[in-house]
DNA sequence: GCCGTTTTCGGCCCGACTGTTTTCAGTCG
């Protein structure tokens, strides 16, 4: 599957040389969407090439598949060769500055022979920039200011950190008397990393709604207040975009600014072609200009004879067409999980006792937990020995007894070697309720060579659960390499489950591979991985990575009430 | 560059805000 990941940063950067051109418009959203349709693919992207069945995938015409065949064949692409000679190929980092896109950048080069970053810094601090036809001390500052943001930011952030803030704003709104609040955009698509916080109200007084926004207490900076719009700059450096509308159009508004942008331009285009015209504000009729929907977003779908869906759907994977035929499945929801099959507690790498974390099972609603300290082998993570391990089975099973609403599992966190092998022995495992394996060691080998060890971990009898798949750490570390689809099938056919560890670092499997899982029909497992009790709380994230893979809670391990999970651990 | 319950050619989502302009282009989402 790495070589969808390639592919598809390739088209991307064709797209991001194209802009520099005049008249490409539409060439570079050909391109952006064929490199999204690939990096959405659950198939490896080879194969349906070697398959012949490479022209089948949307938004791949005829050019962009020759291309992508190139590419694959000799793992170069002339075209791309081509654009990089004609443009410096740090002008796509003088893009990347706020308010500079292409045409900017593109006069910049042609005008001042700006072609990096450090060559922009030194125009406008010479103010050369103001001097162009069209440019003032304004832009210049600006691009001042940009340049200094683009350098302390560090990328997107993850969902883990941006939902907590996200949510704290829209509390901050609601105790300011607004009852029509929402967040929006990537964050209420769940995406796993965030570029910035959008949140939506609904009121009539928009002036007293921009009012209460910038008064949050952790804005720095307002970055530009309009009357229907303000963008702000917390403490930490995160931006928030604010869109006030009146609350009659809050669906339409709430419908568009979730977004996905590929979502909403395939909507509106659908919309067209039936007669009608979608904006924030409603759905208008072309005809008469009549305004027929946008109060709730339900209406805006139900209008174009669509069902609603979660919005962990809307990134234009084929959710429209679905919704359409109304066959939207019954995705999974936090509600639908009945407990954790991996947490940790202060008698491995974990801070909080048993006791708590059972009692935060508790309070969760949860109908079992399952204690899965880490192994003997994993030194970093304190790992239990076999005499540590027996004598923390006899605490959980007293703590058991004092919690009789829970049933409180033992398991563990066992350590994969490098051959594929578990650091227990037999009897200690089958002893276990849970087992748990898991790769922290050893990342480097070879594809083959993982493939193997994972396979030969799955073939294991006494494996219910393939923790983290892939080790990816967002922003840190790529995943190990092997070959996903081998490790799927072997896990379908003996009956393992793969964790979708909720961490928000982690989110491991991710939505792509929750969707593979669904459509070849492996077992998921969503877990928190929880290393404190609060932790617990994480849950969310994971369970919506699912839900953007389409999971319905038939695919879940642990959607599943006591007596049928007992049924299958037991299997 | 892609695509077809209007189309194999002529479309391709739509609006807010800014800066620099006197009516709009560029950027962003």
């Amino acid at each position: 599957m790495e070589d969808n990941a390639r592919v598809a940063a390739v088209l991307d950067e064709v797209a991001d040389l194209l802009e520099l051109k005049d008249d490409t418009f539409f060439q570079v959203r050909a391109y952006r969407r064929a490199s999204k349709e690939i990096s959405a693919l659950t198939e490896d992207v080879r194969d349906l090439y070697l398959r012949g069945h490479l022209s089948t995938v949307p938004g791949i015409g005829k050019a962009i598949h020759d291309k992508v065949v190139e590419f694959l064949r000799t793992g170069e692409l002339q075209y791309l060769s081509d654009l990089r000679n004609e443009f410096p190929a740090g002008l796509l980092q003088v893009m990347q500055v706020p308010d500079v896109g292409p045409k900017t950048a593109g006069r910049l080069y042609k005008e001042l022979r700006i072609t990096n970053l450090q060559d922009l810094r030194l125009a406008a601090e010479r103010h050369q920039i103001r001097a162009l036809k069209g440019f003032g001390d304004r832009t210049e500052e600006n691009i001042l200011k940009g340049i200094k943001y683009l350098e302390s930011r560090q990328g997107r952030m993850l969902l883990g950190r941006a939902y907590p803030r996200g949510k704290a704003l829209e509390t901050h709104m609601v105790e300011h008397g607004f009852d029509l609040v929402s967040l929006g955009g990537s964050l209420r698509r769940m995406k796993e990393t965030i570029g910035d916080i959008d949140i939506l109200v609904g009121s009539a007084d928009a002036e007293r709604a921009m009012d209460a926004f910038v008064s949050y207490p952790q804005v720095t900076e307002v970055l530009l207040r309009g009357p229907t719009k303000t963008s702000i700059r917390l403490s930490d450096g995160v931006q928030v975009d604010m869109r006030v509308v009146a609350p009659q159009s809050f669906g339409a508004a709430l419908q568009y600014f979730t977004g996905s942008k590929e979502h909403n331009v395939a909507l509106r285009s659908l919309a067209n072609s039936m007669g009608f015209k979608v904006n924030e504000y409603g759905v208008y009729r072309e005809e008469d200009g009549a305004r027929l929907a946008g109060e709730t977003e339900e209406g805006v779908y139900e209008i174009l004879q669509m069902q609603w869906m979660p919005p962990e759907m809307r990134e234009d994977r084929g959710e429209i067409a679905l919704a359409r035929q109304g066959k939207v499945p019954r995705l999974l929801t936090l509600s639908d999980i009945c407990g954790d099959l991996h947490v940790h507690t202060e008698a491995s790498d974990g801070v909080d006792s048993i006791e708590v974390m059972a009692q935060g099972a508790v309070e969760r609603g949860y109908e079992y937990l399952a204690i899965t300290d880490h192994s003997v082998s994993l030194t970093v993570g304190n790992g239990l020995s076999v005499e540590r391990l027996l004598e923390n089975m006899d605490r959980v099973r007293q703590v058991g007894e004092r919690y009789p609403q829970l049933h409180l599992l033992i398991g563990a966190e066992v350590e994969i070697d490098g051959e594929g092998g578990l650091d227990y022995p037999k009897e200690v495992l089958q002893d276990l309720d849970v087992v748990i394996a898991a790769v922290h060691s050893r990342f480097k080998m070879s594809p083959e060579e993982m493939t193997q060890r994972l396979l030969n971990a799955i073939s294991n009898e006494d494996v219910d659960i393939l923790a983290h798949p892939t080790g990816r750490i967002i922003g840190e570390r790529e995943g190990y390499q092997f070959d996903m689809d081998k490790v799927m099938q072997a896990a379908k056919d003996s009956d393992v489950a793969l964790e979708v560890n909720s961490f928000p670092e982690r989110l491991d499997l991710n939505d792509v591979h929750c969707a593979m899982a669904r459509e070849r029909g492996v077992m998921l497992c969503i877990n928190t991985d929880a290393h404190n009790v609060r932790q617990l709380d994480q849950m969310l994230y994971g369970v919506a990575t699912a839900k953007r893979g389409w999971v319905s809670p038939e695919n879940v391990l642990n959607a599943l009430p006591w007596d049928a999970l007992r049924k299958r651990l037991d299997a």
